[in-house]
RNA sequence: GUGGAAGUAGUUCAAUGGUAGAGCACCAGAUUGUGGUUCUGGCUGUUGCGGGUUCGAGCCCCGUCUUCCACCCCA
């Protein structure tokens, strides 16, 4: 026998690059955040849905193909056809409305939360394999749609545990207005992208690059006054009518982010938002507001939540016009960068809030009423299954980091008590009743 | 996909081309109706993987994989 297994073959136990196992110290909170989300989503009546992992590639790829941009996995299947790994959730979503419009009732919300590959070279925070949250209203093209989600992302983070986070907002149609209003309408998407680099590469660098794509200093000057704010401190509204004017009075577009930011400051949750003319957004389906979200500490991460207004997504698939705007949050990202900023997000992950500890092996009974009767309170409770030495089985709870344990033998079970102890202070509640027992550990 | 850096025990790090080591962690034992100290003993490595040069490679050379960084793009 063993001879056999030492001649065998071992394969390696390797996972491909960019792909991930989730150890119990992530996939806890992980788990945790996703569930705090749906149940945050559902405050706001948003509904979950699901898409397949497999489409069609064309589908996925659209009509201009773009394929090596999206950097997308996909193959022939067992019956020949050429199928794609979703790369993000919002043109599945795309899809899904466009064959089941008849059967959703409008304005259409909906989350979520799922993995999506890409080809990338992984880096930090960038994986082939991650999820993500996407929560979209579509079927409202309007100002209030607009800021619930802008709400829900400010909720979101609040909810999550996340503290140090700033929200990035700019207008794309008031981008493109400006543009238009210079002229250089038909460069946009280059200008777009070259301005996107602002934070990364500089003003100089940016301006280099402006003056080569417009071909004159001018325009180049132009586009860099009106992303670069000067003063990071200008208030919202005053930001946003320098825009405006910049883009020759634009009316349209301008009045909707004024709304927008009413509607944040009457929630008084606008010291959050920046508005910041440098973001612009790689993908070319934005129309209306768009916005990025970083962390104060960690900016090079890169955004943690992005999304913006397309009002035109599911054209792809039918003649109906479907105005959609949404987010998107980062989860793998977010953690990761969590993980680097040693978060008690991440650190406080816990196996179970009780272990009841085995001090005397006959009394496995009453052990398991004890576990039932905690466990019927909603608390997480765990009974050791080994027979060991105290040491062993504190060591067990301190891994998992379980903030309590019943120590409990003969004594405590004849008088109808419990002994809990607090496993990080060691401090002892000694002969306590059950209903104390369980009080004290919802306090915390 | 392109360019650069790095890979040694679970982890943090050593080792002039000459027998692969230390701390922490882990496991076992002693003591204990209760683990942080102490003591004793022990384990962990095909030096990422595969070739090459050499009497001899963790170290030099080539390839490959992974991670990290930049480009690109983005969550």
């Amino acid at each position: 026998m063993r001879v056999e297994r030492e001649k065998r073959t071992i394969i390696e136990p390797k996972v491909l690059k960019g792909f991930r196992d989730f150890l119990p110290s992530m996939e806890i909170p992980k788990k945790a955040i996703v569930n705090k989300l749906e149940e945050h989503f559902s405050l706001y009546g948003f509904v979950p849905i699901d898409t397949p992992v497999l489409e069609y590639t064309e589908v996925l790829l659209g009509k201009g193909g773009g394929e090596t941009d999206k950097q997308i996995f996909h193959f022939l299947d067992n019956g020949e056809r050429d199928v794609a790994m979703r790369f993000d959730l919002t043109v599945p979503f795309a899809r899904f409305l466009a064959l089941h419009q008849n059967e959703l009732a409008f304005p259409f919300k909906r989350f979520h939360i799922n993995k999506v590959w890409r080809g990338e070279n992984p880096q930090k925070g960038r994986y082939r394999e991650f999820t993500q949250c996407d929560f979209d209203i579509v079927g409202a093209d309007n100002a209030e749609a607009d800021y619930e989600i802008l709400a829900m992302m400010e909720s979101s983070f609040q909810v999550m545990g996340v503290t140090d986070f700033k929200f990035s907002v700019a207008h794309r149609g008031l981008f493109n207005a400006f543009l238009t209003h210079l002229g250089v309408e038909e460069k946009s998407t280059e200008i777009l992208r070259i301005v996107d680099k602002l934070k990364k590469i500089g003003t100089d660098e940016v301006s280099a690059l402006l003056k080569e794509c417009t071909g004159t200093k001018e325009k180049a000057e132009d586009i860099l006054s009106y992303i670069n704010v000067e003063n990071p401190d200008e208030p919202f509204l005053t930001t946003l009518e320098r825009l405006s004017s910049l883009a020759g009075g634009e009316i349209e577009h301008t009045a909707r982010m004024k709304a927008i930011y009413g509607y944040l400051s009457d929630a008084g949750i606008e010291d959050h938002f920046t508005l910041d003319p440098s973001i612009t957004r790689g993908l070319d389906y934005y129309t209306g507001i768009v916005y990025e979200t970083f962390l104060t500490e960690l900016p090079h991460f890169g955004s943690v939540c992005s999304g913006g207004r397309y009002n035109d997504l599911a054209s792809l698939y039918t003649k109906e016009q479907l105005p959609g705007v949404g987010s998107s949050i980062g989860l793998d990202r977010l953690l990761a960068a969590l993980e680097e900023l040693e978060s008690p997000v991440i650190q406080r992950a816990s196996s179970s809030d009780l272990i009841i500890l085995c001090l005397d092996e006959s009394l496995r009974s009453w052990y398991d009423q004890l576990a039932r009767r905690f466990r019927s309170e909603g608390i997480r409770t765990d009974a050791y299954l080994l027979n060991k030495k105290m040491g062993a089985q504190f060591k067990y709870a301190e891994a998992n980091h379980i903030p309590y344990g019943l120590s409990c033998g003969t004594l405590e079970k004849s008088a109808g008590k419990v002994t809990l102890k607090n496993l990080k202070t060691r401090e002892m509640h000694q002969m306590i009743s059950i209903e104390e027992a369980i009080s004290i550990i919802k306090r915390n």
